[in-house]
DNA sequence: GGCGAAATGACAATCGGTTGCCAATGTTTG
DNA sequence: CAAACATTGGCAACCGATTGTCATTTCGCC
């Protein structure tokens, strides 16, 4: 059986191999492979027989290189390590996969100089990128897109494509929710100044609570890291709120475990909400309650927005936006305002 | 300052506009690029001067495919969601950007025909790969190893290079821990039968029980999420043992959780050590106690270990294997045995 | 001042495919 | 039966870099 093999050594075969071992020109072979319709039946069984026994696997390097195309998507995120991208990730690397495309995933280190570079550098080895929680400014990022194809997540800019998690509709519900426990007094803890996310959910929030009469006050900005938690907490608890909305769980987890470390206790002094139902929400203490998005489909739609603008076939207009719904899930960090003991300063 | 460029269109500038900016061969730009000592300094500087000007971007495809370079190197991660390799995947990306080469993040979801089918897809497209938690044969493994330049994390096959955990050792503290908390009666809630990390901390376990004469019972196999830490609970209750230890802390995890539902109280009741102290294993309820490594760290000696294989030059002789410590966090997961209620069955 | 060695730059082949173009073949139709 | 057409296969240029080879230049040295 191995000794079948022809004196090709041990260097992965090439179309030239399979032309030899058919005894067609190269041209065919990848005609044959590519084409499959502009080759007659039997040549091309022959050749995609040849194919299989010789193990044979196209060099994406050289076909990148010849066609164009990389079969590639960059995916950028400004963080790894953080939850909330896990699922996003797995939802882009899942379709993807489907697709017949590789995932190329960049941590781009929350930094725009980084984030910047590595487009530059992409533009080249991917045929397009989803590009969640950007930093860089409109203008920057409208540049960007204007040189690949681009999607990107929680970043609404006019004339890119994008996914968008709707959190200020989850927002108000959330303050619903506070406000339905009688709380009056309410924080919303920032994320990055560059985060539009933040920015956008401090909008809809203030508005909301103008309406409703209460007063949510802004504190921060804090980084988006449990440890920043520490800060908030005490933020939080100087400006003497009874109830929080964090801009994400890791900045609630985060708090959670200083106001238990302070002897604060969660939710009979201090209510607490987070952002993003991240893993860990479910099984801090107390249980998180947190705005809920379906992530790994924001994930999947990203990506097939994207693939329907590098093979804009059959379908119709590409969809240039999409939002994707968020719901508040009510565990046990919200609770009850506690009895009124000062009034306000 | 806009209208000085050339006429080189949008495209983005190769070798061939520096070269006729300069004056020069496309092959002279090469040189100067890539063996600046085999330049005149002077060509050299008005080259680089070129390229800084035109803001050229060597294209990686053409880069790789004529030098057989490709300056990428692979990750393999059974399951990217997993916690765990948050900070593997961070340290390697930071070591590897630090060198210069880009990191191609492979999700194999667990399965050895994806690890396979990728590594053969990745043997064209990287230089080398860095395997963590491998599903594969010793024998595929090795096999691969031989077709390219590769690291494993958490797997040791004799003659591929490794980079391991010391977990055993730390299995062993976690053991002498639980007995001098007078539990007698533990058990090892065992991860998947693929994994050679399980496999390993059994043996070591049952060893280091016998030698001090306690019983560990070997339960499972379960499934490295959190969703089986229920079942694993059950059996832990079933079998009557009063303390865990186990396979990971995401099982471990999903036993607190499982545990609380069912009114079984830890450390009371039950004390239980996860591994790896991930994300979320400082905040959950209660904290766990885990067995804690430097997983960043060992990442970056992956890398690292790769990259010596890549590139031979000065150092001496190419370390194949690399052991990190592990230890013993103690949090609020373990305590004392409970009164004896009952005997052996 | 002249010789040889070292330094330098240009040319061309190469990596592994894709693709435009043309020729050869086969088929259909008038 | 021939002409027009459709189909198929092959040649060769090309993508953007690297690299071996060789001619030329420069420089030092006797």
């Amino acid at each position: 059986m191995a000794t079948t093999q022809r004196a090709a050594v041990d260097r992965p075969p090439t179309i030239h191999d399979i032309a030899a071992l058919c005894g067609v020109a190269a041209s065919t072979v990848s005609r044959a492979l590519s084409t499959p319709d502009r080759v007659n039946i039997r040549t091309r069984q022959r050749i995609e027989a040849a194919a299989a026994q010789l193990n044979y696997i196209p060099n994406s390097q050289a076909k990148a290189l010849s066609s164009g195309r990389t079969g590639a998507v960059g995916v950028l995120v400004p963080d790894i390590t953080n939850p909330f991208y896990f699922d996003l990730i797995r939802g882009t690397q899942l379709q993807l996969k489907a697709a017949g495309y590789t995932q190329l995933l960049v941590d781009t280190e929350e930094s725009d100089e980084v984030e910047a570079s590595t487009m530059e550098q992409l533009r080249k080895s991917a045929d397009g990128i989803v590009v969640a929680a950007s930093r860089l400014t409109d203008e920057a990022l409208l540049a960007a897109a204007a040189k690949m194809p681009m999607v990107t997540v929680n970043r609404d800019v006019h004339g890119v494509p994008a996914v968008l998690i709707d959190t200020p509709s989850a927002t108000t519900q959330a303050l619903d929710h506070l406000i339905s426990l009688g709380h009056t007094r309410i924080a919303y803890m920032a994320g990055p100044l560059t985060s539009q996310s933040s920015t956008r959910r401090w909008t809809t929030l203030s508005e909301a609570a103008e309406e409703r009469g209460v007063e949510v006050r802004l504190l921060g900005p804090f980084a988006p890291k449990t440890q920043s938690g520490a800060a908030a907490a005490d933020a939080a608890v100087h400006s003497r709120v009874t109830a929080c909305i964090a801009f994400n769980d890791l900045i609630a987890i985060g708090m959670l475990q200083r106001l238990r470390e302070r002897g604060i206790r969660v939710p009979e002094d201090m209510s607490i909400v987070g952002c993003d139902d991240i893993f860990g929400a479910d099984f801090c203490n107390p249980p998180l309650s947190t705005m809920a998005s379906p992530i790994e489909q924001a994930g999947r739609v990203a990506v097939s927005m994207l693939l329907a603008q590098l093979n804009p076939l059959a379908g119709g207009g590409t969809r240039s936006r999409s939002v994707m719904p968020t719901h508040l899930k009510v565990r046990g960090s919200t609770g009850p305002a506690p009895a009124r003991q000062d009034s306000l300063t």
